[in-house]
RNA sequence: GGAGGGGUGGCAGAGCGGUUGAAUGCACUGGUCUUGAAAACCAGCGAAGGUGAAAGUCUUCCGAGAGUUCGAAUCUCUCCCCCUCCGCCA
């Protein structure tokens, strides 16, 4: 969520910003309903104020010595006004509320200063490549035939017990990707200083609001309803349980400490689950899309101050699976038309699929800046105000397990249709050399 | 699933219809004292918002929502969450 008191000081820089992002904010409009919400807000104090003023008279009174009735019939008149004009005006300053609430939400982050301007992903801009794709001597198959050997990778299996987008994994291929997971988590716990969390994988709509996902993409995301009534969401991500972690809290050292200091900084691993409605016939084939998938999420909560230079950090953090992985990859910038709806600013990992013969993405990492901090309630005591601020947030995958595992696939494969075994891999695999 | 207890400021914890936005303690901030620190003592200290040049002032907030009342943190109802005991269970 955008800072309200933005658009109150400076609309036409907002509107400016979210034409970066093809949006055309009606200044007009929402100069009209805020002057509106203004003038029923100034009425509706004056009006409470009067409504207590009478009520603490009639305490007064009856302290004084008068019998209540008496004290009561004093103000009665006045009272029914009272109550009639604000009826009245709560009511207009709820429906004014709920359209300005409305807009509030529709609007997305404001791309930093440095994000491309252009309409879609043909504007990305490829900052770097890392690695170089391998020449196979043999046509390279995709994963999906290197993991049909054996019934490794099971697409039909999947769909016969849940559906499309749905795979079995086994043995030697559910092996590699349980390896995957706990190679990823030993480096960022190890060596990136992470804390290693373990998060209910079911959340709540108050977590799913916090952290954007709600309510303008409910339908990308699987909800269950309980008997009660109250709704869950099966995660999209870890983000939303992890950084929910600090929804409504104030950290700092000594008055939570239990959470830490800034910077928090937590890796978790956990499936995901997306509809993916909208999606229909794109990546059918393989395990690109699924309905659920595994991920290793870098979560950081972090100083105003220290988001940018967190996010540089972040985005490391991931390329260096991809590169203990020997993996060919390159990093983009998303342009402001590819920008998620809650990012300030995104880095996208492509890995290379020698199956498609194109980079895809393996990783997004974002920072939000305040924008998911406002909605969350999270905040810090800033020392040197010793009043509480919003903190940054930034997310970032490290790495998609699913897409991982068809990369290393597709990119170690050999001739005879064994994959060779990434040396940085080979602790999690029992020291072997090869798979399959 | 059954039976109880409870949700109050950064934390702990009083208040159970009328200057209570809330005692007290801890924490925090400033000061006195001290060579310095600690201790002690004094003072300040919730959040969000409106208005104002500022001082200030007004509104809202005691899990959430609805109700009773002239007036609710305090009474009633619904929901959510936590705790204890019993049952069941990986």
């Amino acid at each position: 969520m955008l800072d309200e008191k933005l658009l109150r000081r400076d609309i036409h820089h907002v509107a400016e910003q979210m034409r970066r992002r093809g949006i055309e904010l009606d200044v007009v409009a929402f100069n009209e309903l805020e002057a509106h919400r203004k003038d029923l807000d100034i009425r509706l104090q004056a009006l409470q104020a009067e409504r207590n003023a009478a009520a603490k008279k009639i305490g007064e009174l009856i302290k004084g010595g008068m019998a209540v009735e008496e004290a009561k019939k004093q103000q009665a008149e006045q009272q029914k006004s009272l109550e009639q004009q604000l009826e009245s005006v709560k009511k207009q300053q709820a429906d004014v509320r709920l359209q300005l609430d409305e807009l509030l939400l529709s609007l997305p982050n404001i791309p930093a200063s440095d994000v491309p301007d252009g309409d879609d992903e043909s504007a990305n801009l490829e900052l770097l490549r890392w690695g170089q794709p391998k020449n196979f001597e043999f046509a390279a198959k995709d994963h999906v035939d290197l993991g049909e050997r054996n019934g490794l990778l099971d697409f039909e299996l999947g769909s016969k017990i849940t559906g499309s987008r749905f795979v079995v994994m086994r043995r030697d291929v559910a092996r590699l990707h349980r390896a995957l997971i706990q190679f990823m988590l030993d480096l960022h716990i190890n060596e990136h200083g992470y804390e290693e969390v373990y998060v209910p994988f079911m959340v709540n709509t108050a977590s799913m609001t916090g952290t954007g996902q709600l309510p303008k993409f409910a339908e990308d995301s699987f909800s269950l309803a309980t008997d009660s009534g109250t709704e869950f969401y099966l995660i999209p991500t870890a983000e939303v349980p992890v950084t929910n972690i600090v929804r409504d809290t104030i950290i700092a050292s000594q008055d939570n400490p239990d959470l830490g200091e800034l910077p928090l900084r937590f890796v978790c691993h956990s499936p995901c689950f997306r509809s993916e409605a909208g999606s229909y016939g794109r990546d059918t084939r393989g395990m690109i899309r699924q309905h659920q998938f595994e991920k290793v999420e870098l979560v950081q909560i972090v100083r105003p101050d220290e988001s940018p230079q967190a996010h540089e950090e972040l985005t490391g953090h991931a390329e260096k699976v991809l590169q203990l992985l020997e993996l060919p990859y390159r990093k983009v910038s998303l342009c402001t038309g590819d920008l998620g709806f809650s990012a300030q600013k995104t880095y996208d990992l492509e890995v290379w699929l020698p199956g498609q013969q194109a980079y895809r993405e393996i990783s997004s990492c974002s920072n939000f800046a305040d924008y998911q901090a406002r909605r969350l309630h999270a905040r810090w005591r800033n020392p040197t105000s010793n009043k509480p601020e919003l903190v940054h947030t930034l997310n970032g995958s490290g790495l998609a397990i699913g897409r991982t595992l068809v990369a290393v696939l597709e990119n170690y494969q050999n001739a005879d249709g064994t994959i060779s075994v990434p040396e940085s891999l080979r602790p999690y695999l029992g020291g072997r050399e090869s798979l399959l």
